[in-house]
DNA sequence: TCATTATTCAAGTATTTACTTGAATAATTG
DNA sequence: CAATTATTCAAGTAAATACTTGAATAATGA
């Protein structure tokens, strides 16, 4: 009986371990920092972290094992996504504590995200701003991750036409930028541009994800 | 410029997985897990943890480099403790992530936390009827435990004496017993007792941490 | 059916990991 | 000052890890 409990005391620790060892390497946070913002074939996501296609693979399947992740055929590729939003969620948390914990990520959150292109306002205050039409809410990532998932009310912005863009914003209204997160200057660039035009414009440093669970218990 | 950000997020990754490491291994989430209900030395940490002196020493200095954990000298021994709250935070994420993802910590949570032991009351509400002096909540962990840490309106309750602890509750209200979390049993057997005396006991599923952070941001 | 394509697998290597044992350190007490 | 105590350090070992290269697989399209 009570060998039993200790026993599955022992997978217990086990099991998590296992969950926070497939988040123990940079390529595989990388990976989920992409999976959180698309879902994408083995080749792409190689791509875009930078390592060779077989050591992705390999990190994929670690990433499947330990249940972070999960693949469904599309003809002769494959597309891997996260199995559940909470895996966004415990990545937040990481990179929350990180930010309270190492001076290293502080800085580079400044560097990332420089305080002259955010607002003053609360999280809280921009969502209410752009859920009543005062405020306008763009998301400038690429359009196929705005596609599979925004943030309520933003619309979508092309950042490298920010003249074409500008027909879809009132010069009357602020204007709150995001991209994918902490750790991403898409918005940057655009939020810089904007201003060059006399539009008020911010960045936000949240990623859809976490502005689509405002409200609910969640914000980091 | 383009470069410099590029090495920065480099260093971001790599912070951030050096931390997601540190709880990638069994013996460090259960020091954790201690250290979450008091500070401790490395001997004593050793015993509860059951690994050698030397092992539990190294196991807490990776968890110093990687900032969760830090000492202080209290003559010949030394006192670990976590740096910040939000070190159990991740921790309950990772738990919390786990019992969505692993099937075994399913199995393993109603094992721990048998279903007829619980209260079908949402917490908010348990809390709430503490907070209103209707239900006694109770800390059935070690004395010393409760010192130092405990829950807003808690008492502590001595779990090897119940008889004893009997004078503290009154017939009339529910009680809830909560002890060190998911994966402790404390609390289920003074439930058991209690209700074998007539009383209307229940267990939480809930630390002390997450009872004392309700009504902010966070439960899990 | 054969070539192409995307992915995985297998084998090899250098590095890191978790642990052990036993010695070294440094504060405290007799 | 010597002995005790709590902790860390150093060295060694077996296993796991992150990566590479190149071959194997399996669906698709000519």
């Amino acid at each position: 009986m009570k060998d039993s409990l200790n026993a599955t005391k022992e997978k217990v620790y086990s099991s998590l371990s296992d969950i926070a060892s497939a988040l123990g390497a940079p390529a595989r946070l990388r990976i989920i920092q992409v999976l959180s913002n698309r879902s994408s074939a083995v080749e792409d996501l190689s791509a875009r972290i930078g390592e060779s296609v077989a050591n992705t693979s390999q990190h994929l399947q670690k990433l499947k094992k330990a249940g972070l992740v999960r693949v469904s055929r599309s003809g002769v590729s494959r597309t891997y996504s996260l199995t559940n939003k909470n895996v966004i969620d415990v990545f937040l948390d990481l990179q929350k504590i990180g930010a309270i914990l190492s001076p290293d990520l502080q800085s580079a959150e400044s560097e990332f995200c420089p305080p002259e292109l955010q607002s003053k306002l609360s999280l809280q205050d921009v969502v209410k701003a752009v859920r009543k039409g005062e405020a306008t809410l763009i998301d400038v990532r690429d359009l196929d991750e705005f596609e599979t998932n925004t943030a309520p009310h933003a619309i979508h912005f092309p950042r490298d036409e920010v003249t074409k863009g500008l027909k879809l914003l009132s010069k009357k209204k602020p204007v709150f930028a995001f991209c994918r997160g902490r750790y991403c200057i898409l918005a940057n660039d655009v939020v810089v541009q904007l201003r060059k035009r006399g539009y008020e414009a911010y960045r936000l440093r949240e990623m859809a994800h976490q502005l689509s669970t405002l409200g609910s218990s969640k914000e980091a």
